[in-house]
DNA sequence: GGAAAAGCTTGACAGTCGTCAAGACACGGG
DNA sequence: CCCGTGTCTTGACGACTGTCAAGCTTTTCC
């Protein structure tokens, strides 16, 4: 019986996994589940035997695209000791994804764009997007602790900054801009350099 | 013949404001040409007689959107007189913009998100984003102005923060939280007063 | 007033969509 | 061997899509 869902577990991994495929090429308003099917080894048919429908599927699809996104600066943090370091690793694993997976962020931004619009997919963005806010609030308050000084900005605060640069720069970086990943490290350390500064006065007012 | 041109462009106008306010409702994914008749006094096939395809009409109305949005703080940057009347009008109009036209602007958050995918949109969505971001660094340029203080951050970097907080306020504003609007100006002000501080000593590093 | 032009509606076209029922295939236990 | 069960394919359904041609209505102009 456990193989029995660890089969079927699986398959529905295989599905989502060519869901999201679709869907970082396609984007949402053009994946249809024909489209999907093509991208896996399997018939259209197929997605209603494990899914209940569209919104089920994709759905389950964002869910597992969390698990993916979340760690991809632990190992950074982990092995960090100076400042410099950990803002080094962190900007190079940012430039990274944003050069070799341009895909799978505009996937994301389609999604949650998309729970402006349909209810159905909101709990589930919102869940992601606390996931996101975690695990850049992991970065900087590590480098915060590192530099011995506190944010200047609220966890939520600094994951909308780090989103509103990350999302411009994949603006550029999708429409051929060569200069994106460099240009989103200076924004991201020159923004960093003011929230979580070296020791300096108290801004006043 | 300039009056044949008007009544042609008054029809066209007509027609795209029709359409925004479909895409408004509906979002992209869902906004079909009868729908987009259905809320004109028209039918569907007039649309094929004013624009070319689809893709025309939308593109039409990216540029008309532009048009009414780009202007929205300029009022408040003529008459300010002092930093804190200018931040403070400022925040105003932003908690009024956020509460008053959310639909507006998932609306806009949906087309450049589709330029990311289609590229027929996205000189047209580049080109409004940069007006934006002219139109953000007029309100924080003149702010610096009146306080004697050079921003600490560069025109494309100050959208792009100012963006992200944005449209994190727009996803909680439209998934119904109250707070919203408050917690927008408060992150706003507390970047601002990172980025565009008062005097005090000079970043290290 | 009547013809020509412009504006608009209607209905049809070839596709595509999500969904689902009917049946084919594989496969292990009687 | 056959039967039952889980898995997958096929084909169909009604609805919806963008597009466009044919024709109707209104306006314009001589």
């Amino acid at each position: 019986m456990d193989e029995r869902v660890d089969k079927s577990a699986a398959r529905r991994a295989e599905l989502a996994g060519a869901t999201l495929k679709t869907l970082s090429e396609l984007g949402y308003a053009r994946t249809s589940l024909r489209e999907i099917a093509q991208n896996s080894d399997f018939s259209h048919g197929v997605l209603h035997y494990y899914f209940r429908d569209k919104v089920d599927l994709i759905t389950h699809c964002v869910r597992e695209y969390k698990a993916v996104c979340v760690t991809r600066y632990d190992q950074v943090v982990a092995t960090a000791t100076t400042p410099a370091q950990l803002q080094a690793g962190f900007l190079d694993k940012l430039a990274q994804t944003l050069v070799e997976e341009p895909h799978m962020h505009r996937l994301w931004y389609d999604l949650r764009n998309q729970s402006m619009f349909e209810e159905s997919f909101r709990a589930d963005v919102a869940a992601i997007d606390a996931s996101l806010e975690r695990m850049v609030w992991r970065v900087v308050s590590r480098f915060a602790e590192l530099l011995d000084t506190p944010p200047r900005v609220s966890s939520a605060t600094m994951y909308a900054l780090f989103d509103g640069l990350f999302q411009q720069a994949l603006l550029r970086q999708l429409a051929g801009d060569p200069d994106a990943a460099a240009d989103l490290q200076a924004a991201v350390t020159s923004v960093v350099a003011q929230v979580v500064p070296l020791e300096r006065e108290p801004v006043a007012g």
